[in-house]
DNA sequence: CCGATTTGACCCGG
DNA sequence: CCGGGTCAAATCGG
């Protein structure tokens, strides 16, 4: 009937467990279309093939950002049974002064004025209720362009979180991101190959994007490594790693997956 | 040669 | 003090 005006979430009372895990189960299928799709999209040289992606994406973006809506009120109403909500980290950019006595050439910095406001963008903090989860198969290539700036162990975690900015920082892009592949018990898959095709990633987005166009229909995959095993902890992983790097094949199309769309706050418009 | 990633150090909040 | 987020020099790779 008539729409309300805007974000004015509908009482979220019982069954809203039920949504949530519908909408989980759209997003899922919508990646693994978006991530059969794509890579046929690609070899196309047709402006049709661009709007299909634009499309998908689209439908990803508003799929997330009813998503995220949804989980919210059930979180705020009352303790929904939320299977993983993204912890906001208190995360507080910030530079102290060169106290150093380790002469450490950390002490370069252009700004040692220690910014009370966020003038710069330089103290960013995580509290805020702007970082969105997603679970996908493949954390790249959600049309947005990333650099990796960190990545670190957490402590009970078998794998490891990496963290990545927008490659557009020099702008005025404070848009980050975190990804961490989570744990999964295969118990019941008997496939050994099960490991790395089905895994999973937590991408946790913070910030906007106030990159100027993001539009890019798709970037390509700048390295098929994977995250996780890095230093050395590939046992499990190379036992499992087939990859047979054979043209045309489902890990191939693995790689090149894609993420999905994120989308801020209420703008996704209908 | 240039840009992205790696990786250990630093730093901050709880 | 520890856990986790970020920096930045070194390194990798095209």
């Amino acid at each position: 009937m008539d729409r309300k005006s805007s974000l004015t979430l509908p009482p979220c009372g019982h069954g809203s467990s039920e949504m949530t895990e519908t909408m989980r189960r759209q997003q899922e299928l919508l990646m693994q279309l978006r991530a059969l799709v794509l890579p046929v999209l690609h070899g196309v040289h047709d402006t049709s093939a661009d709007i299909a992606a634009q499309l998908l994406d689209d439908v990803i973006g508003c799929n997330i950002s009813v998503a995220s809506k949804l989980e919210e009120c059930l979180v705020s109403t009352d303790d929904g049974p939320v299977p993983e909500l993204v912890d906001d980290k208190s995360l507080v950019r910030k530079r102290n002064d060169g106290t150093t006595t380790t002469g450490d050439s950390r002490t370069t910095t252009e700004e040692q004025a220690k910014p009370a406001t966020n003038s710069a963008g330089q103290k960013r903090r995580r509290n805020d209720k702007r970082s969105r989860y997603l679970l996908t198969h493949v954390p790249h290539y959600d049309g947005y362009q990333w650099r990796k700036y960190g990545q670190k162990n957490i402590n009970g975690r078998q794998h490891p979180r990496n963290y990545y900015r927008c490659a557009y920082r020099e702008r005025n892009c404070l848009a980050t991101k975190t990804i961490e592949q989570q744990e999964q018990n295969n118990a019941g898959t008997s496939s050994a190959m099960a490991g790395v095709e089905n895994a999973k990633y937590t991408v946790v987005y913070y910030g906007d994007h106030t990159c100027k166009d993001h539009n890019i229909s798709m970037v390509q995959a700048p390295k098929p490594v994977n995250m996780d095993l890095q230093n050395g902890e590939m046992a499990k992983a190379a036992a499992n790693v087939q990859e047979p790097e054979a043209d045309l094949d489902l890990p191939a199309l693995l790689e090149v997956f894609d993420n999905h769309l994120v989308d801020w706050d209420d703008d996704w418009k209908m």
